[in-house]
DNA sequence: ATGGTTGCAAAGGCTTTGCAAACAT
DNA sequence: ATGTTTGCAAAGCCTTTGCAACCAT
């Protein structure tokens, strides 16, 4: 299913309209590749007339749609990715360079939700951040 | 080792000072068991004539010393926590109750020291935050 | 026509900072 | 005496919100 419809109908189910600026903002992060902030989306759609409170009043939305989910790299300001269509996976970060690697692990995953439901959670999600430094940093020094 | 002694070889290193209101603040942040951001830490040390401003400024040298660790729930604020004498350990949350648990796990803790050398990086931390719902609010539906 | 949506500017919340007085060595 | 530290108030940064105009159905 794409990202558009379920953006519809997670909208319509709630009597919320798909407006010319709604969709401006999905294009936009389903066309960003990286992680963004709020800022840095308001960049990308900024020329077509999208203010800067709009782009915060939507942002909630996509992410109660599960398109889109705040990747806590915690530092100052809010993070996000566009997550649909994307595996859950987890951030590798460079304290030196703040590079951002992603990984997949099945195995790790699967630990993380057994762990879970042994504590009496009804498992939902996960984040996992780790910091580390990267191979070009070491050898630059 | 003592805390204390940590925190004053961290200061005398760079030539700062163990201060009145530096050792309060320290000490408070070893009396509280819980999470706490920069707010409920002023709460605990302002009838001592501490300032939110002094707050703001010891909390980066508690955590460059490795004695406090921000503990990213990521919601709104910063939130510390007291690491020193604590193993690395990871937060279950629950995302109806706000209820925080603690969990160890040193085969989850292998797996991602692993993984973060295989994509060539030096490991230096990782944080884990899981999002469920805790079996309390589930039974009270 | 009705009710959701938007941009703007103002307000809000948390954090940082300039400054002069106070303090530690 | 020297350089650090503090509280205060102001400023800063990111985010939220009230409002009147605008838009979708």
């Amino acid at each position: 299913m794409d990202y558009r419809t379920i953006f519809i109908d997670y909208l319509q189910k709630r009597g919320l309209r798909l407006t010319r600026v709604r969709s401006i903002i999905l294009e936009a992060v389903f066309t960003t590749h990286s992680h963004f902030d709020a800022d840095e989306l308001y960049d990308l759609v900024r020329h077509k007339d999208v203010s800067r409170a709009t782009i915060y009043r939507t942002l909630p939305f996509l992410v109660d749609s599960k398109l889109v989910k705040k990747s806590m790299f915690g530092l100052n300001k809010e993070k996000y990715e566009h997550i649909y269509g994307h595996p859950n996976h987890f951030h590798i970060i460079c304290t030196k360079c703040g590079r951002v690697i992603e990984q997949i692990d099945k195995g790790i995953e699967c630990s993380i939700i057994r762990l879970a439901e042994n504590s009496g959670f009804e498992y939902k999600d996960y984040n996992l951040r780790i910091s580390g430094i990267c191979s070009l940093c070491n050898n630059n020094e």
